[in-house]
DNA sequence: TATGAATGAGTCTTCATTCAT
DNA sequence: AATGAATGAAGACTCATTCAT
């Protein structure tokens, strides 16, 4: 019962934040929305602020963990297809949260009380990313800034098509090959001894 | 007169919507800090989302417009060239106008009041590197869709690095080179003919 | 069983009204203090209000009924004696019933809702001081109204040194001495007979 | 104009909190009251609790210099007409503030927020009146301690008797001279050479 | 043009009380 | 008798905007 309200709460809020943004989104509207009391909110979380740190958070950990490479996620399978892998997978992760990683986008840095959260998880992405890079070695010779740099630019290449494609223009899972093969497309520096885009 | 209340208003805005965002920033804190009194702010803007628009809209034209490839600005050097000078621009131009840069990032669909802003303004951006893109030939047999994801790729993959780099950690353009490399590092398809990072 | 919670819940509330007084001290304190359930509280009382009532009065009545001079208390031991005994008495009452005493002292009159309790109370503490007052014959030749002033001279120079002693300075009754010889210090129309305090 | 508005929101103030209390006097009764807009009361209070702050620090110390015995206020006419004198003084300022004193006594010690102002307050009083019974030698041979309980109880007794006749009771100084002659008629000591009361 | 005092709708948050179990 | 989740009315405070001067 109590579980189910918190989460009645928390699908609530993430629907409206997403759709109205966290500063136009009133506590009203949102146990308005969930059917309950103005008061019964504040048995489940402190303020509206903390509403969205908890979801942020534990929402965000969960996105880093899943890009973590676990033991066999990534078995040796050569460059390219593991560049090609983690896109594709990247893409997914993105898709199946666009929903909190929209708000992240949009609240993450504008709202000063909360732009930390968006701080840490963009670090710890890129942290997750540059570790990949490393493992698989996909850019030899590069120093770790380089290697930040990297990852940063990749992170943002990604968001921003996850990001147009999947909210703005709303679509599925459908533009998930395409995407990946413009991305890849881009992306060929890994792969010096195929040809580049075109079969 | 006029003109030079209007702009300090601006200036004061920018300044304060880049530090603490656009929802803490109050009416009260920009007319203190422009130096004047509450009600002169209505002198020259409607509301304080008129000035928003009115300053993100001014910036954002003419950013646009510095991004068109003028007549003589990209004059046909080869694609190795055209590329390597595109991200080099386009870096410089996000580091000038970083501060609007910053706060459309942060608030661009943050607030829905604004939101229609930023969706423009990166609608222009992707049809000017489209444009760039096809006038050089950069991505031949690419669909205009491919185009549009590669462009918008390429837009968030400058974004986020230069946020990272110019905003999170204050560099300068002393980091222009190093950013300009790792990043053509990733866009190579457009060189087949070139050794990739070259070091 | 029944009464014992009721008690639980006096105890918890007298604390919590004499640490932060009756306005900060919310239900949920006294039965977290009391170790029960919300719900529980209402139970024994109609409201917080009820409680207050019901505590105050009970505890009012008691020493009322304390400071009433019962047939062998005060045998007839001469009118210094008597004086001086009653001073006493009455600060050991008010160290005993001091958390009480604090309580109405605190909110007796700031809480419209209560401030009858108080009213109440000191027009029957007055009454028994007039009474003592009349039955001792200390002061001859006063009229009713001149009695009422004493009494409640008398009353509020003990309530002031108690609250100040044993509230503020947290003394116990090892300054009773030298409070009640003070006390007389003042009060010497009823001796013309004998030396002021001895000095 | 601004110093207008700012008066009449502490006089509407003190009206209420006198007749309800500080904590059921709601702003929105204040300024209801006042004849302006909740908004304009934090043009010139920070809080509710800055307007009590204000207001009872700002009486307060008026109240405590005025006790203050200036230079010819109290000429060596002798103990007993000073000390007569002290009691018609005091009794006549409480009448004068009455009101504030009568908030103070009500909401003192009550409300934990602002408690520090009413324990100030009486350890000011305290040293001023230890210092009368200082300059005029009314307690001669007295320990410091000895005086501060001697001024406590003074104090506690002009306060009741001030409370129950001019606020409780209602009445104005009309009732001067009867208090002040049966507070004196507690007071004897200081005039071991004359006789009582008088009559 | 400039001022800044005044406005009041809007929002978060608290907490005494209720009620289904 | 006991629980504690749920309620919702109420109140302090904010801040964009207006307007008389």
């Amino acid at each position: 019962m109590a579980v189910e309200k918190r989460d009645k709460i928390i699908e609530s809020a993430l629907k409206l934040f997403e759709q109205k943004g966290y500063h136009s989104t009133k506590v009203s509207d949102i146990v308005k929305d969930a059917g309950m009391a103005q008061g019964t909110f504040y048995l489940y979380f402190k303020s509206k602020e903390d509403l969205f740190r908890s979801v942020a958070e534990e929402c965000l950990k969960e996105i880093v963990d899943a890009l973590k490479p676990e033991s066999d996620d990534h078995p040796d399978v050569g460059n390219g297809q593991m560049h090609d892998g983690l896109i594709r997978e990247t893409l997914i992760i993105y898709y199946q949260n666009r929903t909190i990683l929209n708000i992240l986008k949009r609240h993450g840095a504008a709202s000063p009380e909360i732009a930390d959260i968006a701080k840490q998880f963009y670090g710890n992405v890129c942290e997750v990313v540059k570790g990949i890079f490393k493992h698989y070695n996909v850019y030899p010779g590069y120093t770790d800034e380089q290697l930040e740099m990297t990852a940063y630019a990749e992170i943002g290449m990604l968001e921003m098509v996850a990001y147009q494609w999947f909210i703005e223009k709303g679509y599925g899972l459908e533009k998930l090959d395409l995407l990946a093969e413009v991305l890849i497309g881009i992306n060929v520096n890994c792969l010096p001894e195929t040809d580049v885009i075109g079969e």
